[in-house]
RNA sequence: GCGGGCGUAGUUCAGCCUGGUUUAGAAUAAUCCCCUGUCACGGGAUAGAUCACGGGUUCAAAUCCCGUCGCCCGCGCCA
């Protein structure tokens, strides 16, 4: 027999239909014992009676979260019983037969209600019942349907998605690598990505034209509540475009994405404000300005580019660092100066920022694809040449042998859901999120490894503190 | 690395400031009993807490002091 699901019941009136689900909630009356039966779709309220004997008696021993089938038949409740707070409130199912799949013993959390108040520790131990309940269920289908909007629309766009590789080479600058050791190469260790950004620079190189890849990206910094070791982004990378032709793009890419989704959000300025970086900070003292006009307003979005950042900075010990990205471009009118190492911190780069209510969601530029450029950035940064190759030598390799000229961005997808979720935390859309300092409660990782692991590795543990 | 907040039944909290009628209290979950229409069902009973851990002050510490650990928020950091 077919199995129903809770929310399409409703509409089988008469019917004997099969539901499996959890028990969410138990009412027993003495002679009449009511169950609401939740699965995926919804809640269902199952009435058992003593004139079934064998599945009456049978259900006086469930309790929450037990896991059952039960075969019955859909029937029209009375008038005056109808449930308006339910889906399938106006019915409810009569039980022919019960059959317990699985028990559960008593919860060390409420699944009921939104969870924000239970401590963190006891739901990242039990994530699994945290995420029975409907918020963040819902935030997780949301996210589902966010990154599926991305994927229809950019694949409609002429866009193919690419896998990258999670193994690849520790990047010098920017933030902290995870690295992971190389059994066949001793000594020598592999780099999860920061982003995917070289090698989607080099599909371009390869002609690929238009890219994009829900990308995992690892950064080894501490934790915000915005910010987590691994995070997702939405990469995407074109081919022959300026500046203009990505912005058009993602601006319309999201505005069809909040229509279609989210029909109730109000965005409250289209197009979305430019504000040149140095106005930003002059005018909001932030390159992430929050331009709500009504900040207390849960439907209202507030998109801006943040554009023309300064290329490079000074670093505490007087060196020139890059912003951003260095392999974006510099705006045009700057390159002489770039070439010629004149007036650095004038030199703007051809840079934006997206940012939602205060948000940064995205960070993107048109690239550098001539090799000379890229290789005077370096070395504005303090790289001999030899360094320069032996680090970057394959982009610039590579952009020896006709590189289109390309941009992107790269759209950050936890973040995105947050707020549109009105999430206050980046974990909340996260199915399975680490703590601030990078621990996973539930797998009780980072864990030791076994001698065995690190001696083949070639790896041995020296004192660590504590 | 630094600053702030928090830590009391399975869970969420009260009690702490002002130490002693507190045998550490409640709600909810749990166990048992009663109830044929509830939907946060209701009524009754039972059980459940080394008050995060360690030390100190005191006749007396959940309460005051010091240290440690854990979680959260922020700063640093985060192409």
């Amino acid at each position: 027999m077919q199995r129903f699901l809770i929310k399409d019941t409703a509409k089988h009136i008469g019917e004997k239909v099969r539901v499996c689900g959890w028990v969410n909630t138990r009412r027993a009356h003495g002679k009449i014992l009511f169950i609401d039966l939740r699965d995926i779709s919804g809640i269902l309220q199952v009435v058992f009676v003593p004139s079934n004997k064998e599945a009456y008696d049978l259900a006086q021993n469930l309790r929450t979260e037990w896991v059952v089938e039960i075969v019955g038949q859909i029937v029209k409740r009375p008038e005056n019983m109808i449930n308006p707070k339910i889906e399938t409130g106006q019915v409810e199912l009569s039980v022919e037969s019960l059959k317990i799949l699985s028990e559960s013993e008593t919860l060390p959390l409420t699944i009921e209600g939104d969870g924000y108040d239970i401590n963190e520790e006891v739901r990242m131990k039990y994530r699994y019942l945290d995420l029975r309940r409907e918020r963040l269920k819902n935030n997780l289908i949301v996210r589902h349907k966010v990154i599926k909007f991305f994927r229809d629309f950019l694949d409609k766009e002429g866009f193919a998605e690419i896998e990258t590789p999670m193994l690849t080479k520790s990047t010098p600058e920017g933030s902290r690598d995870f690295i992971v050791p190389s059994r066949l190469q001793p000594g020598k260790f592999y780099a999860l990505p920061q982003s995917p950004q070289q090698y989607k620079q080099l599909l371009m190189a390869a002609g690929l034209e238009k890219y994009f890849q829900i990308a995992r990206c690892f950064r080894d910094e501490d934790s915000r509540g915005d910010r987590q070791f691994e995070h997702t982004q939405l990469d995407l990378e074109m081919s022959f475009v300026e500046r203009e032709d990505i912005l058009e793009l993602v601006e319309r890419m999201f505005i069809k994405m909040i229509e279609t989704l989210y029909p109730n959000k109000k965005i409250q300025e289209i197009p979305f404000p430019r504000i040149p970086y140095k106005e930003a900070m002059e005018k909001y003292n932030s390159d992430k300005p929050d331009l709500r006009k009504d900040k207390n307003d849960k439907d209202l979005l507030a998109f801006c580019w943040i554009i023309d950042f300064p290329f490079f900075e000074k670093t505490e010990d007087g060196k020139w660092t890059f912003v951003h990205n260095p392999f974006s471009a510099q705006k045009q009118e700057f390159i002489p100066d770039l070439l010629n190492k004149k007036n650095i911190e004038k030199i703007v780069a051809n840079q934006y920022d997206i940012v939602l209510n205060g948000m940064e969601l995205a960070s993107g530029g048109i690239r550098s694809h001539d090799p000379k450029i890229l290789e005077k950035v370096f070395e504005i940064m303090g790289y001999k040449k030899e360094e320069i190759w032996e680090k970057f030598g394959h982009m610039l390799t590579a952009f020896q042998f006709g590189t289109p000229p390309h941009g992107g961005i790269a759209p950050g997808i936890d973040r995105i859901v947050t707020i549109l979720q009105n999430e206050p935390n980046i974990r909340e859309v996260i199915a399975f999120p680490k703590t601030g300092d990078g621990r996973d409660f539930m797998m009780q990782a980072p864990s030791e490894v076994d001698k065995k692991q690190l001696k083949e590795l070639h790896i041995s543990i020296g004192k660590t503190k504590k």
